[in-house]
RNA sequence: GGCUCGUUGGUCAAGCGGUUAAGACGCCGCCCUCUCACGGCGGAAACAGCGGUUCGAUUCCGCUACGAGCUGCCA
């Protein structure tokens, strides 16, 4: 058996959207998953659309989700070059262009703007037009087109599809497609600007670089049989053909910048661990034989079968994802969390409270690291906060009881000097027992008083050892005033 | 409008002619517990509709509905 070899193909145009990112994730594990080779292939055919810096932000993002490729702009493997810019001027494409111009497969076309816009037709209620175009040029005779050639007249050239008949292609997920040549327009080849289409380029490409599995979105399906219909012109045997199902928002339509979490780039702003990610979206659109759900990206190359990949479009889920990145914070050893916890720490905590400690407490109950922020803000600074909070039905405590606990507790915290959890937590406790207290009864109040919050991450004693003798006593007196007032 | 594809709980999904129709997220309840979270246990919740084929359809076929994609000198 040949070596699979995928490409990831992107058009340099802005952020990597995630269904790319998935396109290209996909494209990785059905190559990988059989020891093949992953290739990079910048198309940047389209001038007007190129984004200065898109080619930098697709290389990082393939570098921080560890979809390595094999071969790309920057690691030739013989099959260079890898920017189809660069290609276009080794005169690849405008060669088989001719060739097949040669064969009657296609042919030059003078039509200017006008003319076309004279084919269109609108439809609909929405006034939506679709041009079919008419073969007007290619019954000129071979001399008319020669001389608009020597003429320097600017021209394009088009795919030529007879009229009858049908055309047939094979996806490997949804089977054979079958579609009347009718059907099918004339697409442009090569543009006026001497440019390939991404519709040509893409099969030229693929096919001199050797690619065996063309892995692509779902919007590519309708234009696979003109793209067949090209290799069978070419006398070229077809790759495989696997199109993904679309990735869409809760609203069931196309993603868009508008939901906000539409590239990778926003969602590690939003503070998602790329590992996360990658896990996540390997799970939209395919599914392993059983019910794991957490993968390493080894874990997938070894388990992906791309047989296993869906038809039907999934919705991206951002509330499972961060569930996801949550199980992955929370499996994460304790140096590598800190490390990536400390810039949220450091931002949202004032300086001298043992970010090592809050970390600790915060780790199991985040799900991104900005959600740091509203466990943490009370140990900066005690929030105003209603009295209604010391009544807590569960610890039978009330305002009054709260207060006379506070009260009686306040001598004895004082007069106490060990602030660490464990003996203040033994204090406490004692206490309680000795009044025969259950320890809600007590803990409740000192809780509410030292945070000023209905829940925190940690429990009364912790938060006093972070925030001190002098602040607990000054919150607990605080807590005292409110109760009498 | 035409063509193509799709349709299992709110969401991701397993299922590939006979099942009490998995599992996960979310939601609810209980337990654990110095609150919350973690963890454990349990619950509500689905085969779009109609016709076939078949002894038997969520599974196969057709139609309808709904959704999506394409219909660019964009990819």
């Amino acid at each position: 058996m040949t070596k699979i070899r995928t490409r990831y193909a992107p058009s340099p145009t802005g952020k990597m959207h995630v269904g790319n990112l998935r396109t290209a994730l996909y494209e990785f594990l059905v190559a990988k998953h059989e020891g093949g080779d992953f290739m990079l292939r910048i198309e940047d055919t389209d001038q007007e659309r190129f984004v200065e810096g898109a080619i930098d932000i697709i290389n990082r993002t393939l570098e921080k989700t560890g979809l390595t490729h094999d071969e790309g702009p920057d690691k030739d493997g013989g099959y260079g070059p890898y920017v189809q810019s660069e290609r276009v001027k080794t005169g690849i494409y405008m060669k088989y262009a001719k060739e097949l111009i040669d064969k009657g497969e296609a042919y030059y076309c003078f039509c200017d703007k006008e003319r076309l816009e004279s084919l269109k037709t609108s439809i609909g209620e929405d006034g939506k037009e679709i041009m079919i175009y008419d073969k007007h040029c290619l019954h000129l005779s071979k001399e008319e087109v020669e001389a608009n050639l020597a003429a320097g007249k600017p021209f394009v050239i088009r795919q030529n599809i007879p009229n009858e008949g049908t055309t047939t292609f094979t996806d490997e997920l949804y089977g054979d497609i079958t579609v009347e040549n009718a059907e099918l327009d004339d697409m442009i080849l090569i543009k006026s600007d001497g440019y390939p289409t991404y519709n040509f380029a893409n099969v030229v490409d693929d096919h001199t670089m050797n690619i065996t599995h063309v892995v692509r979105g779902n919007e590519y399906i309708s234009s696979s049989p003109k793209y067949q219909r090209l290799y069978d012109a070419f006398g070229w045997e077809s790759p495989v053909y696997i199109h993904l199902p679309l990735i869409t928002d809760e609203n069931h339509k196309k993603l868009s910048k508008r939901s906000g979490h539409s590239s990778f780039e926003d969602l590690s702003e939003q503070g998602f661990v790329s590992e996360a990610v990658v896990n996540f979206i390997a799970l939209l659109g395919w599914s392993p034989e059983d019910n794991r759900e957490i993968f390493s990206l080894d874990e997938l190359i070894k388990e992906f079968d791309y047989h296993r990949i869906s038809k039907s479009p999934a919705v991206f889920d951002i509330v499972k994802l961060r569930w996801m990145n949550g199980e992955y914070l929370k499996a994460m050893d304790e140096d590598k969390f800190m490390e990536m916890a400390e810039p949220y720490l450091e931002k949202y905590l004032k300086p001298g409270l043992d970010r090592k400690k809050i970390g600790a407490m915060v780790k199991t109950r985040i799900e991104v690291f900005p959600d740091i922020e509203g466990l943490v803000d009370f140990f900066n600074a005690l929030p105003e906060y209603d009295t209604e909070m010391y009544v807590h039905k569960k610890m039978k405590t009330t305002k009054e009881s709260s207060l006379a606990v506070l009260k009686d507790l306040l001598p004895i915290l004082e007069a106490h000097d060990d602030y660490s959890n464990d003996a203040l937590y033994a204090l406490l406790q004692n206490y309680a027992a000795e009044h025969e207290y259950k320890n809600g009864y007590v803990l409740w109040p000192v809780r509410t008083a030292v945070s000023g919050k209905q829940m925190t991450p940690a429990g009364a004693t912790e938060i006093m050892e972070i925030i001190g003798k002098e602040e607990s006593i000054a919150r607990i007196k605080k807590g005292i005033e409110l109760l009498e007032a």
